[in-house]
DNA sequence: AAGTGGTCTAGACCACTAT
DNA sequence: TAGTGGTCTAGACCACTTT
């Protein structure tokens, strides 16, 4: 397996041939020149013309491979100005549920376990969060996370009772969260806005998730909403701040791919 | 003031003459059908042909409008298949850093008090850090962020101590933390990781936040690399839970701009 | 006036998926 | 084989900044 791209370094080009595109060759050449200081922050990269020029690429290439550097934030572009590479800043980190999702995205160590399915009656809380009438009825939802045999994840959900649409059945019959998170398809709902707040475990959450109270923990609330706007869903997650951190890069990372 | 296009409704197309170029009005078209269920999570939107037909844009513009809603997770594209509307899924959620940033980002209102700026000598936990030899010198500052007079985050950093370079006394000097999250390009740092932590605040934190300890907090972690790669900084931010929420929004939300 | 990025065209060829 | 998205070209004109 010997592979004759190895050392192209001392003045990398665009290789046609390659496996990867031309564009996401150049933008790999642009963050690795950044990243190795070539380009300072602050400083101008070359200009758009003169990337033509100098890599033989055509301008709608050139511009798609400045394009990726934008999204990433490492540079901005100015118009009439210039192409200018950015400082890392904490202000445009950025992170993902991702590290959440894989908590129990492996099938075979997690499990779901319902403690509790049940229709209740709105309180005030509830009601107004669901846009519905208090005393009007609703569905609530318990569950925990369970991996490896260890309860990781309390999830407490109430959802809006509807008998014109089998939501209840859908919602209830998710025993893995997948719907939550791979996003099924199977529901119709519009949007939802999701909220990570700082807390500390309950008396009852500490019991459920065998730790003791006031250990830090997240909350992560999340509420859907149908495609009239109306909210479908409320509900939150409680982890223990030991089993979960967020992470976030902040500056010049080359992907590579 | 009057809008003229304020009522093409009934069968929006593409205002050539309007302030809003072409793939920025398609890829919002596209985002309203989507979002009132025209188009449904698991479906197929027109393929790009048929939208350049449809439209009357050629197929990189369209490229362009569809490259958007991909960026937003709001579709995914299948090569062969077609362009399909995903679900809207907790597991695509992403949060940014501003929530945190627009604490301070009002300087009328935000003033940084130095608590302490010293050179210390680095134990194991810090010299592990910045990849120095415990007992060599490092700088240890901490400072409170105050809004309003009520003092809102404690950060606390360790930084390399290396004479080569001003970057102490640009670090002593950087009263209004914009160094950090604006990115001043007056340092040369190449990139940093940032990770999230729950936890809750020590008498210390609690003492100087003003706040009651075991109150549930974050605890903001940082560090930076130089372009060598080696950690030039390490320090983290405690910010009370209830004066901070990281806000994300889930599935399409038409932007208009 | 010259140079920069921003938008857009009308095609081309390719890789892949469906049938 | 037909249709789909993925890549790329070689220009065009525009808006804007710099000098």
């Amino acid at each position: 397996m010997h592979d004759p791209t190895i050392k192209l370094d001392h003045q990398a080009g665009i290789d046609r041939g390659a496996r990867q595109p031309a564009y996401m060759q150049l933008a790999n050449l642009l963050t690795e020149q950044i990243a190795r200081g070539v380009f300072l922050a602050g400083g101008r990269i070359p200009s758009e013309s003169e990337l033509c020029e100098q890599y033989q690429i055509s301008p709608m290439t050139v511009r798609r491979s400045i394009k990726i550097l934008v999204d990433k934030r490492i540079v901005s572009t100015i118009q009439g100005s210039g192409t200018y590479v950015r400082a890392p800043s904490l202000g445009g980190a950025m992170f993902s549920m991702e590290e959440f999702h894989n908590m129990f995205k492996d099938k075979e160590r997690t499990k779901v376990k319902i403690l509790e399915a049940l229709i209740i009656e709105a309180d005030e809380t509830v009601a107004s969060t669901l846009a519905i009438a208090p005393g009007e009825r609703a569905i609530l939802i318990r569950r925990i996370l369970i991996r490896d045999g260890d309860p990781i994840v309390y999830h407490k959900e109430y959802l809006k009772y509807d008998p014109t649409r089998p939501l209840v059945e859908a919602e209830m019959e998710v025993t893995s969260l997948d719907g939550l998170f791979v996003g099924t398809g199977e529901t119709k709902l519009k949007s939802g806005k999701l909220a990570i707040k700082a807390a500390v475990l309950t008396n009852e959450e500490a019991d459920i998730l065998n730790a003791v109270p006031m250990q830090p923990a997240f909350r992560l609330e999340h509420i859907f909403f149908d495609f009239d706007g109306t909210p479908v869903s409320w509900g939150w997650f409680v982890c223990r701040g030991d089993c979960l951190v967020f992470n976030a890069t902040i500056g010049t990372v080359s992907t590579h791919e």
